[in-house]
DNA sequence: AGCACGCCGACT
DNA sequence: GTCGGCGTGCTC
């Protein structure tokens, strides 16, 4: 017998050994075993069963140990390392790896007990001999023989004060057994049990949420692969619906996935979730997955999901890999949310693979948003996905109104450059004349800041990776934090000619000033990292302004971390561009929902909030804005602009890395490589390259040469990956191709 | 990833 | 003459 075996060495191969005659009978596809590499035995994944074609079979090592007796990787998720393998670009033994914790991996030694039982009951007089010529050995029956199960060994040792071999005595006689059995550690032992007790009841639907919950649980019914989008407002209950598919998962006996955003992992969210999974399924563990488990509670959830004590994971972006078993249902909360996205290697999409993940089960997925991505968006509305609509709010709250205040026009009109609108400085005075309360939300993040002209709302970017540059003061040059590519700070903008430039960087301090010109009797107080130093400061602040003592608060994102303040009537975007520009394009979308978030909020009994949005891109701005009070209209003009512009819908940007010494060379081949992508690809590949500065450590170590490439398809990667195979390359240019998985669909 | 092999510069 | 730099290649 020859299995071949992903050895989690670092390097990517399958490697085959022969296995022993004692390992034969327990050896299967997705075992965790240990092999010899060399003069090293390391860790290695079973992923096939037969002889390799390309070495020859006496050569063979045999398999030296079987960690696990079951698989390491159902197959299922064996299945899914190779398609994330193939579909983003990435080594096969590095998503082995993320799918197995570490603990697990390392073959720690579970934490167990043994416990101890009655293998057969006694004749009455074989009980009366065992008395005579045994006591010990009678009392430990007739203790054991008292319980309603098994007991733990050490427990029962030391209550009736015997050692082992009282028991291995009654074991040889083959009246007592003992089994051994892991010590659940993750219980409910970990934090998130003590957040908040909710009551568990059920909620009543309202027609809406009705529908929908039948609608899925028919798609369950059904028991093949389909995704169902459901599209509900804020607030519109989307919870309960996807508590009434777990529900009606379990209850048909399959496995269940529920995936939400890290950050909103929080131990009340959980808590609520676990009291309502009780109630749905008595006496069914709950496993919570997030990146800050102890090694010893990670392993312990794994191994209770992989032997089907648990069916049920929560987590966050890696609980996709979880070893759920029958799994059914996987539902994405929030599925428009960044924090799914990994970005380190290997690179994948939580919601992508989730979805696939589905698939291969024949399982149901369930994506819910009130802001879906558009990629989902696509999908649903060709009929990929079934679209499902949340359109009432469950507590009646009305949406806040949003305002976006053209700064291009008030910077006219006053003259200067405005800290404050007009518009933002009267809803502060209305505010502050009904004592209601005001929080200006700025977006300074770090030292990072970018062009920007003041008449045509021009901002640079980098023409390799378009994002936008950083300005360094200390050289006087706009670089790009990607790609490393520089050039001279401009004196007037490079699209219309104008000198006002400004540069942006607006700090908390500065809109304190202004806010105290125009309102001196208002209390303000200002809140980043730079006076929240002080240890409870934060807390503090949070708390007096909670209790009606502060008026005005000025802060930075980290305002958003004690979000639910009644009083609040008005949250003012100081400097909409900043977050709409900074040069990672994940941190506008984040921002973006605290901002939702807090004026959502905002509302007082029947009166909207108001939110003041100031930008000089007004229309990059209210496209972002009507995202949630009009989604459809949102996704149509998004997507228009998308198709239109330069980012699709489905763009996927690819880093292609060459690597030689010979610069003419990596020219030639470049370019070669890039008539073979168009010949694919046609016109929806745009080659950027070669990058005129590539990360100097690169380059200076292995002289690299950086070309990036962007393309904008769905089947983009697959068929990279495929051209990758056939291209020829020289031998002294080797290339790497790394993925930025965005908005794969 | 590790580790060996191998080919060019400064040293016990 | 060797020791050791890291560039290259292999691991069943």
């Amino acid at each position: 017998m020859i299995v071949g075996v992903h050895p989690l060495a670092g390097f990517d191969k399958l490697l085959h050994y022969k296995v022993p005659e004692a390992l034969r009978a327990g050896m299967q596809l997705g075992l965790l075993v240990r092999v010899p590499i060399g003069p090293r035995v390391t860790l290695g994944l079973v992923g096939q069963m037969g002889a390799p074609t390309d070495f020859p079979v006496e050569k063979l090592k045999p398999v030296t140990q079987i960690v696990y007796p079951f698989p390491a990787l159902p197959a299922d998720l064996l299945e899914l390392a190779r398609w994330m393998s193939r579909y983003y670009a990435a080594p096969l033994d590095g998503i082995i790896e993320t799918m197995i914790p570490g603990a697990v991996r390392h073959g720690a030694a579970l934490k167990q007990e043994k416990l101890l039982s009655l293998a057969r009951r006694l004749a009455p007089d074989e009980l009366a001999a065992l008395e005579k010529r045994a006591p010990q050995q009678a009392r430990l029956y007739q203790f054991l023989a008292q319980q309603f199960k098994a007991q733990p060994k050490s427990l029962v040792l030391s209550r009736l004060g015997q050692t082992a071999a009282v028991v291995n005595a009654l074991m040889k006689r083959g009246v007592v057994q003992e089994e051994a059995q892991r010590v659940e550690r993750i219980a409910y032992a970990d934090g998130f049990a003590h957040g908040e007790l909710v009551a568990a009841q059920p909620h009543a639907l309202n027609a809406e949420q009705q529908a929908a919950a039948e609608a899925v649980a028919a798609a369950l019914a059904e028991e093949k692969f389909s995704v169902t989008l459901l599209h509900g407002v804020t607030g519109s209950g989307k919870t309960e619906v996807y508590l009434r598919a777990i529900d009606a998962a379990l209850k048909a006996g399959g496995g269940v996935v529920f995936l939400v955003p890290e950050v909103a992992l929080t131990p009340q969210t959980v808590a609520r979730l676990r009291s309502r999974l009780e109630a749905i399924a008595p006496g069914h563990q709950c496993v919570v997955w997030h990146s800050h488990l102890s090694e010893g509670e990670r392993l312990d959830g794994w191994f209770a999901l992989a032997t089907g004590e648990a069916r049920v994971v929560v987590g966050a972006r890696s609980a996709i890999f979880a070893p759920v078993r029958d799994l059914r249902l996987i539902v994405v909360d929030e599925e428009h949310e960044p924090a799914y996205k990994q970005d380190e290697t290997p690179r994948y999409h939580g919601r992508d693979v989730a979805v696939y993940r589905a698939k291969l089960n024949r399982a149901v997925g369930l994506l819910g948003s009130a802001t879906p991505s558009l990629e989902s968006f696509v999908n649903a509305q060709a009929g990929k996905y079934r679209l499902l609509r949340l359109t009432q709010r469950v507590d009646a709250r009305k949406l806040p109104d949003i305002d976006i205040v053209d700064m291009r026009i008030e910077a006219m009109r006053q003259r200067t450059l405005p800290t404050l609108s007009r518009r933002l400085v009267d809803a502060m005075h209305r505010r502050f004349e009904r004592k209601e309360q005001t929080i200006l939300f700025i977006n300074r993040r770090g030292y990072s800041s970018s062009m920007l002209c003041t008449d045509c709302g021009q901002v640079e970017e980098c023409e390799h990776c378009s994002i936008t540059m950083t300005y360094h003061r200390a050289d006087e040059v706009l670089r790009c934090h990607l790609c490393g590519a520089e050039r001279p700070a401009p004196l007037v903008c490079p699209k219309c000619r104008s000198p006002k430039i400004r540069w942006r960087g607006l700090g908390t301090q500065r809109v304190e000033e202004s806010v105290r010109r125009v309102l001196p009797r208002a209390r303000i107080e200002r809140m980043d990292t730079d006076t929240m130093a002080k240890k409870n400061r934060f807390r503090e602040v949070l708390m007096e302004f909670r209790a009606g003592k502060i008026d005005v608060l000025v802060g930075t994102q980290m305002i958003g971390k004690g979000l639910d303040f009644p009083n609040v009537t008005l949250v003012g975007l100081i400097d909409a561009d900043i977050s709409m520009h900074i040069p990672d394009f994940r941190a506008n979308e984040r921002t973006f929902q605290l901002l939702v978030q807090v004026a959502g909020r905002a509302g007082r009994g029947d009166r909207a909030g108001e939110v003041v949005v100031q930008t000089f891109t007004p229309q990059a701005e209210a496209i972002q804005f009507s995202r949630h009070a009009d989604f459809e209209g949102f996704a149509e003009s998004e997507l228009k602009l998308r198709r239109d512009f330069r980012y699709p819908p489905f763009r996927h940007l690819i880093h292609h890395l060459f690597r030689g010494q010979n610069p003419e060379k990596l020219q030639f081949f470049a370019e070669q490589w890039a008539k073979r992508v168009e010949q694919v690809f046609g016109d929806r590949v745009e080659l950027r390259g070669p990058s005129p500065s590539p990360i100097e450590k690169i380059k200076d170590h292995y002289r690299w040469q950086v070309w990036y490439f962007t393309a904008s398809a769905t089947k983009v990667v697959p068929e990279l990956v495929k051209l990758r195979a056939e291209f020829a390359w020289p031998d002294d240019i080797t290339q790497v191709l790394d993925v930025d998985p965005v908005n794969l669909s």
